[in-house]
DNA sequence: TTTT
DNA sequence: TTTT
């Protein structure tokens, strides 16, 4: 009835786009997200987590973000379940994206990418502030209701 | 560029719900949430933090909520600033509402509001989930973006 | 890096609780968070989203809430990866809860347990915040920093 | 009685610290939160959000954070009220933060201040991670419950 | 394996 | 009183 994670954390890999058979984008992408107190003794535990995007932010996901890049995310859980290959039933987790913010870029530099045009930006109601001159770009979805 | 917030609390009052002058519904209400750990020596401390609910929600607010109702809300924080009465410049406090969703009832029983008809229910993206008969009801924007 | 979840729910079986070697008590359970729009159309889907709670809390939520209980969850999103009865690695994903708070009954009445004492509740930070007399009931841990 | 919050966003000055009677740290700084939208017009409004965190914490964000620094905090909102200078009771909204991360520099070029060390970092319940090779920094508090 |  |  309340489903709401945010996360921040690092793309583990190019996001990867599709289409579906309608013709929507999807976008999904493995966020990195340390956990506390990792590193202290030399160990780095992270969560790595999967997370899916739609329509414009599919987009711009696959556009303006790869391995590396820093990003935050505001969704809901969503837990699937799928046939595994034995016959079994197994469960994925996974976050729907409401919104995507582009935070950062690899260590070596800042991410390249021009932040995309958002002259049309509609209002994506659950998803993240768009703003071009806030050194990080926003990603929301901008055309369909999902 | 993040801003998200999810509260649970009970109305410290019935909303109060206004149209604007292009006839647009808008719900505020006040949520005392309880502070951590108010209680064990016998005060009782809370956070009254104002919200505000548009169009379909906030007709659903002003129906099925009242005075020590509980609600979960799922938003952000907006600051406002305004001209005080000494002409001085103020700032106010109020969670926008993407979603709201109606918890319980008043100590006495449970609230005798039936669930919204929500047949036409559309895609309110961000907001909360919706589910007739999950004991709580919920209170989605159900035909505008915002 | 940044990994916050809030959950609201009804648990979908009684929580089992048992000790670590070392005399922690873990419990554990599943919350059924029903999803955005299902039951408009007759279907009504859900994610079946698994928790822990550590210590304290632990012990409250097994002492308190059961099969049907709503309650609220604030936590972390961890997966893990097991070796799966084939030797495939699989993973597993887990809220691990910083507070739970219990929200609510069943439909024919309210959970007739009575709130904990908490009397000496300590300092939960990150936790819930405790309010016995607020219709509901704060599972704090209070004891262990965790 | 559930009240969180996470937030996203640029200090909008350097952050002030202070100490207790008792010696306890405590930090204050605002961070800007661009809102929604704005700037697709020209316009570019934020919210400007008021944070304190203590002990530990309020030292590494006073010694790692300055104007322009984008930081994450995850915390809970806070309403104080108080009597203005002329006799009326007033409210003002803080975030208390319980984690707050170092995300990333002002433009022209990232903080050149070094993580901290975070050797001993205790847990920091319902704090966030720490990963000192992440990029980021985590500025957790580490050797006091609160 | 799922709750109302 | 506001950041990029």
């Amino acid at each position: 009835m309340i489903n709401r994670i945010v996360l921040v954390g690092r793309l583990t890999r190019d996001p990867e786009m599709r289409y579906t058979q309608s013709g929507i984008a999807v976008t999904r992408f493995t966020l990195a997200c340390d956990r506390p107190f990792s590193g202290q003794d030399g160990k780095r535990e992270a969560d790595f987590i999967d997370c899916v995007v739609w329509r414009k932010q599919a987009e711009n996901v696959s556009k303006y973000l790869s391995k590396g890049s820093m990003a935050g995310v505001d969704g809901r859980l969503q837990i699937s379940s799928y046939e595994g290959q034995d016959g079994q039933k197994r469960y994925r987790a996974e976050v729907v994206a409401d919104g995507v913010r582009f935070l950062s870029s690899k260590g070596d530099g800042r991410d390249s990418a021009p932040p995309p045009r958002d002259d049309e930006a509609p209002q994506a109601k659950g998803g993240f502030d768009q703003q071009p001159y806030s050194g990080g770009i926003d990603l929301s979805d901008d055309d369909l209701p999902f």
